[in-house]
DNA sequence: CGATACATCTGGCCATTGTCAAGATCACGG
DNA sequence: CCGTGATCTTGACAATGGCCAGATGTATCG
């Protein structure tokens, strides 16, 4: 019964469970989220058709640890575009919904699949984790720049900016990008979006 | 749930096609749109497995003509909601708004369905059609409020609206709903979320 | 009325998938 | 050096989607 941490390498393969997560992005990217193959998945990492099992279970619990780390990275790509920001409450806004935007567009079958609930583990507490920890740089930086706005109007500006930051990711994922660009560029469509919503959501008055 | 009689002048089954369509329904409402099975929707139907063939051509053909529905009726809850709504701006998006995030409440299955690209044929012509007229009632209410603006800016506008209402609805329908209605109702994070979103779009200015 | 053309539907076949059960392989503690 | 347990392989199973030959019902025409 020696409580030790798990030897996670160097068995026969070396790190089965990152290559596993590796091939899942592979595979999300090359065929769309729903086209993810266990049995892909392990010819990609050059193992046997089940070895994922000791490592996640089922495929279910891949797809749900993929998940997971998307999350966790889509909250990094927020904290990173905050912190070389300037600290006024705009431009810290700002930069959360670029992180959240350019996290989209940089890994667009990865975000997709984190909000595929159909495919994943909702029970599994290491996502909801992830999850609650991708969505509260957001929430931070709006408490911050509305202080003494009280709590169902300040919930009120959460849902708004969250609700058109998400829009606009996910209409730019699932290949709407022809109508959402029109005759602008994606970036400068971005940027008018975030600088938007960013003013109506620190706007003064109830 | 089989269809044993034989309605006067039409063929083995009396509507297939209805049939099926329906199947997807509620097959997609009981284990999600990525669970459906073709196999399962015959069953539904009381068919064999290969009956679809004739109607829809594969799997993809019989989700793509699911999906196409969902923007027709997407586009008529939208009108609906505007024709009973006062001809002001400000009503008349609104109601669009509330027309979209309603049948996204009401058919939630069908609405995440009809954004899983991966499952659809992107270059169905019907699709395509069907899909731009579900995105026309809230374009043309908002030039109908803004028709002095210029092109870019009221494009610009649009996206803005257009990603926060899909992104309330999006969010709603992949079980986010804890995080989204906080303590409030849903009828009244929705509604304020609208609202909103339609003060910043119809905003004067540039 | 009878026969032909045709869309519709059936049943069987195949490759592929996810999961399970055994067995082989390897690292590590004693 | 040997056993224990985690890691991985192999083989099997039911279910799925796509395909095909053929049966069945419907409509049209002679």
């Amino acid at each position: 019964m020696t409580v030790r941490q798990k030897p996670r390498g160097r068995f026969h393969h070396g790190d089965l469970r990152r290559a596993l997560l590796d091939a899942v992005a592979e595979a999300a990217l090359e065929h769309g989220p729903e086209a993810v193959t266990l049995r892909d998945c392990a010819r990609r990492a050059g193992v046997a058709h089940s070895a994922a099992a000791p490592h996640f279970g089922d495929k279910r619990g891949l797809l749900t640890a993929f998940a997971t780390e998307g999350f966790e990275r889509l909250g990094a790509a927020q904290e990173a575009a905050m912190a070389t920001a300037p600290r006024t409450a705009t431009a810290q806004l700002m930069a959360s919904g670029r992180g959240y935007i350019g996290f989209a567009r940089a890994n667009p079958a990865h975000f997709r699949l984190m909000f595929r609930e159909a495919l994943l583990d909702g029970t599994d507490p290491a996502l909801n984790a992830a999850r609650e920890g991708a969505w509260a740089p957001l929430e931070r930086s709006l408490r911050a720049g509305l202080p003494r706005l009280e709590e169902p109007a300040l919930h009120q500006r959460l849902v708004l900016s969250w609700s058109a930051v998400h829009g606009f990711a996910t209409l730019e994922s699932e290949g709407a990008q022809h109508i959402l660009h029109g005759a602008e560029s994606a970036d400068a469509a971005a940027e008018a979006c975030i600088a938007a919503v960013v003013r109506a959501a620190l706007r003064r008055g109830g």
